[in-house]
DNA sequence: CAGTGAGCGAGCTTCCGCTTGACTT
């Protein structure tokens, strides 16, 4: 017989508490929610109220049967989930499955896993906040009702399997619509002023200065150069101006996720990974929070921490308020679980991890950095403009000894170095000028983690869906993150230098994208689509719109029903309208016409994705159809790009009385003779220009590969057992499947009974999924 | 593995938020 059993939602929290509660207490866990709409026919009556129809997940019948026999046996039970939507949903879920009897029922709540917080939840037992459940089933039920009425809707319209829902829509926008400013951008240019002064009256200095004016025409910037040649140079003026820096609040998921990325190039869900794994191991708090808020335990072994180890006087206390519209703070910030361990064993990614997180959190109780700004003018002769020198120096490092925030931005030079002593007055000389082309730069892409804090600020998802959500819109192909190596351009640059004036053309890469999210010909598609019928669902403030309505639910001003009744009938009235217009969307556009045959030739997506036509689908004669490059999209492609398209396959002639040509396919460049395919040698061979005799050696290099491949056959019952050479070594492959041999056997030593016994014993893996 | 782009029709796809493992490469 089990006195108390305490239901909370993540086993790991479950053990810690358990620990502080001692005899008398069972502390067991939910692993989440238990229960959730039934995945046929909507889960939803919508005739009757939108009554939903709440099914036990698969996954979780087995801790329903466990928790169930546990309830019985125990006096009292302490629903303890968070004190949030999803917590209090979760916890009147139980209720009811579980089939407790509300008198040994206790709801209780805590913000963070301490001894006193948990004691003191135990003190204040309430009920089931039956408004706050309320507001849950309107969250979830309007989510069920918009993603599974829109998704059908793109399955006839656009194409089967797409999704759409309230967060992943939007975020997809997001992308889309910085996508198009920055094919829209349109670059300036303008010269900047660089000048290295290497002597202060007669000795020697290093000063790096900046004009304060920049350069429209090169003419501008070599007239100014020419009045530099004979000037003379005067430092007019130096202020000094104290200014601080503030270190920033402990972590939350989003902020976790975007330090993580920009300082060590982690992908949103490796965080993730990451980060509960230290969770698991009772090495960090939750990892999942939209709280910035330390406990008072935290803070003051944090205090203690930064006392012993750099003194009083780097120690703050800070307080921090979360901003992020919607936050639901049931937790703390995330923080070492014990502040004392400044690093800790594991991998070398989870040390990392861990000792960011350590770095973070004890930084945010440290005292400000004080710093001093130096400003240096330097007046020119015969010029009304002026050098400036700027310069940033530490007097006093605060929280900046243990941790610095990373930025976005790519930064350049930006002139914070260190500067020579110099007193006002004094008669510079200089050894270089440089006028420099400089463009103005693109909006930038998102990454993954820019986009979580794009979406965290719109209020739009919550800690425990932004991996989700971005792992979602990529594998729907709305989305792919890659890099794209940048263009070549040609910039201007004018030095003097020793009285004399150079011109030099130089080029430089711009717009190199490393590990950023573009968008598809698809996604954009479908986001145009949506836009154009389902305006109030694509708006970014959607979310926020409904989460006011959610609390006015929680707070009992508003019945749940009602509030998903007028949000679905004119609705479901648009989604009837959409499909009442027939044909497909297929992002359409007119290039032109093909100068040979006079046809307008168009590109859009097809049944296999984006390609390029040329000729009407009605006209007698067939179209022509060419599937454009994984690079080319159909808002960017030209029409000498796509012309290009219909330059392949090639006939390159004969070989062995068989057809030789040439073409791109999936996996690249290739030839093709005899049914055939050998790809063609990248950075070497261009299928456009690639001749027959270069073909045909091609192609004996591949046999002769192909001989060597092979290391005996043997028959078997369903055709040829093949020993094969592969990448990875010697395999088996027999009956459309690889087998691997195993290590203590010799390929070329098997018999036909070793394979047979291997292709035995191997399980036979089960049937890929389709699809990425 | 590298093609395809007409049409029919069966059967499938899909949301967001709570949680962990179980998967594969």
């Amino acid at each position: 017989m089990v006195e108390n059993l305490v239901i909370v939602e993540s086993p790991a929290k479950a053990k810690t508490i358990e620990k502080f509660l001692g005899k008398g207490y069972v502390v067991t866990s939910s692993f989440g929610h238990i229960r959730d709409l039934s995945k046929k026919d909507f889960g939803i009556d919508i005739t009757n109220n939108y009554t939903p129809n709440y099914q036990i997940s698969a996954d979780k019948k087995k801790v329903v049967t466990e928790l169930k026999k546990l309830a019985k046996e125990a006096k009292t039970v302490w629903l303890a989930s968070d004190e949030d939507r999803e917590g209090e949903a979760i916890a009147w879920h139980l209720y009811e499955v579980l089939q407790l009897d509300e008198k040994n029922t206790r709801r209780i709540v805590f913000h963070e896993i301490t001894k006193e917080a948990i004691l003191k939840a135990i003190e204040n037992p309430r009920k089931i906040d039956t408004n706050l459940v309320n507001a849950q089933q309107a969250r979830r039920v309007l989510d069920r009702l918009v993603g599974f009425e829109l998704s059908p809707v793109l399955w006839k319209k656009v194409k089967p399997s797409l999704s759409a829902g309230r967060v992943q829509s939007v975020a997809v926008r997001i992308l889309v619509e910085r996508e198009r400013e920055i094919i829209a951008f349109n670059p300036k240019s303008a010269f900047r002023v660089l000048a290295q002064f290497n002597k202060a009256d007669g000795k020697t200095i290093d000063l790096k200065a900046e004009l304060n004016t920049r350069f429209d025409e090169s003419k501008e910037a070599e007239s100014f150069l020419t009045i530099c040649k004979q000037a003379a140079y005067k430092v007019s003026d130096i202020s000094k101006k104290p200014t601080k820096r503030t270190p920033a609040p402990p972590f939350t998921t989003s902020t976790l996720q975007q330090e993580a990325s920009r300082k060590f190039g982690f992908s949103v869900s490796q965080t993730m990974t990451l980060a509960q794994r230290l969770y698991e191991a009772g090495k960090i708090t939750y990892m999942r929070t939209d709280s910035v808020n330390l406990s008072d335990a935290a803070i003051g072994a944090i205090s203690n921490e930064i006392t012993t180890e750099f003194g009083e006087n780097y120690l703050k206390v800070r307080r921090f308020k979360t901003k992020s519209k919607g936050a639901q703070e049931a937790h703390e910030a995330i923080r070492p679980a014990y502040i004392n361990k400044a690093s800790i064993t594991g991998n070398v990614n989870e040390k990392k991890l861990y000792e960011l997180i350590w770095k973070r959190t004890i930084a945010s109780q440290m005292s400000d950095a004080e710093l001093e700004k130096t400003t240096i003018l330097i007046d020119i002769e015969g010029s009304k403009h002026q050098f400036v020198a700027q310069g940033e120096m530490i007097k006093f490092d605060g929280f900046l000894k243990v941790y610095m925030e990373s930025t976005d931005d790519e930064e350049e030079d930006s002139g914070k170095n260190l500067l020579p002593i110099i007193q006002s007055g004094q008669k510079l000389d200089y050894q270089t000028i440089t006028a420099t082309q400089k463009y103005t730069l693109n909006p930038p892409r998102y990454t993954e983690a820019s986009l979580v804090r794009k979406l965290e600020e719109l209020g739009i998802g919550r800690p425990s869906t932004y991996a989700p959500t971005i792992s979602t819109i990529q594998n729907r192909g709305y989305v792919v993150k890659e890099d794209r190596t940048g263009k070549e351009r040609v910039f201007q640059q004018i030095t003097l230098k020793e009285n004399k004036i150079t011109k030099l053309e130089k080029t430089e890469i711009f717009g190199n994208e490393k590990s950023k999210l573009f968008p598809t010909d698809i996604g954009m598609v479908v986001n145009d689509y949506l836009l154009e019928h389902f305006p109030n669902i694509m708006d970014l403030n959607f979310t926020a719109e409904v989460e006011k309505q959610f609390d006015d639910i929680a707070e009992g001003e508003m019945v749940w029903y009602q509030m998903i009744d007028e949000f679905y009938r004119p609705f479901h009235e648009r989604i009837d309208g959409a499909l009442e217009i027939v044909g497909r969307k297929s992002g359409e556009r007119q290039l032109g016409t093909d100068p040979k045959t006079g046809k307008p030739i168009i590109v859009k997506i097809g049944r296999y994705g984006p390609m390029a036509q040329i000729g009407d689908n009605e006209d007698t004669e067939k179209p022509q159809y060419a599937a454009l490059r994984r690079d080319q999209h159909i808002e960017t492609i030209t029409i000498e790009e796509a012309l290009e398209l219909f330059k392949l396959p090639r006939d390159l002639g004969m070989f062995e009385d068989k057809k030789v040509d040439t073409s791109i396919g999936r996996f690249g460049p290739y030839v093709r003779h005899n049914n055939k395919f050998y790809s063609l040698k990248k950075g070497v061979d261009d299928p456009y220009t690639v001749e027959l005799a270069r073909a045909i050696e091609l192609i004996e290099e591949k046999r002769i590969t192909d001989q060597n491949k092979s290391i005996a056959v043997f028959p078997g019952p369903d055709g040829e057992i093949q020993l094969l050479n592969g990448r990875f070594g010697a395999y088996i492959a027999y009956n459309k499947q690889n087998y691997r041999i195993p290590k203590d056997k010799i390929a070329k030593e098997l018999t036909l009974e070793q394979c047979l016994e291997i292709i035995k014993n191997t399980s036979v893996k089960p049937a890929r999924k389709k699809g990425k």
